[in-house]
DNA sequence: CTCTTGACCGACG
DNA sequence: CCGTCGGCCAAGA
């Protein structure tokens, strides 16, 4: 059984393209609401039933950091790097121009 | 229903 | 830049 907020989650989720990212924050946004709404998105993204449908490793924290990743971050970040973004100190280059506004 | 935990965010010092 | 505090969403026990 699939909430339907977590339906929406997966749904932004989708819609950033490759060479993009958003954040946890923007997605909370998206939503309704901000910030509070974000830990409840990671929260759906864990456990994401999704896993290799979605594309959960282009969402990161609204600083431009990895944040988490339920294979570990390090597998993140080459994920990352594998579409064209590059990372640096656990931080995304260019992070603002990397940023896919859903909206 | 109550309590805890979480892949978070923003503000403050 | 880094540590700390408040916030009050969602899901599981």
């Amino acid at each position: 059984m699939i909430a339907n907020f977590q339906e929406k989650v997966y749904s932004l989720c989708k819609r950033v393209p490759e060479g993009k990212v958003t954040t946890y924050g923007e997605i909370a946004k998206s939503i309704g609401k901000t910030g509070l709404l974000s830990r409840a998105v990671g929260n759906a993204l864990n456990k994401n039933p999704y896993a290799p449908v979605i594309p959960c490793h282009r969402v990161v924290k609204s600083d431009g950091s990895i944040g988490g990743f339920a294979s570990g971050s390090r597998k993140k970040i080459n994920l990352l790097r594998k579409e064209g973004i590059s990372i640096k100190n656990n931080k995304i280059i260019d992070f603002k121009k990397r940023l896919y506004r859903l909206k």
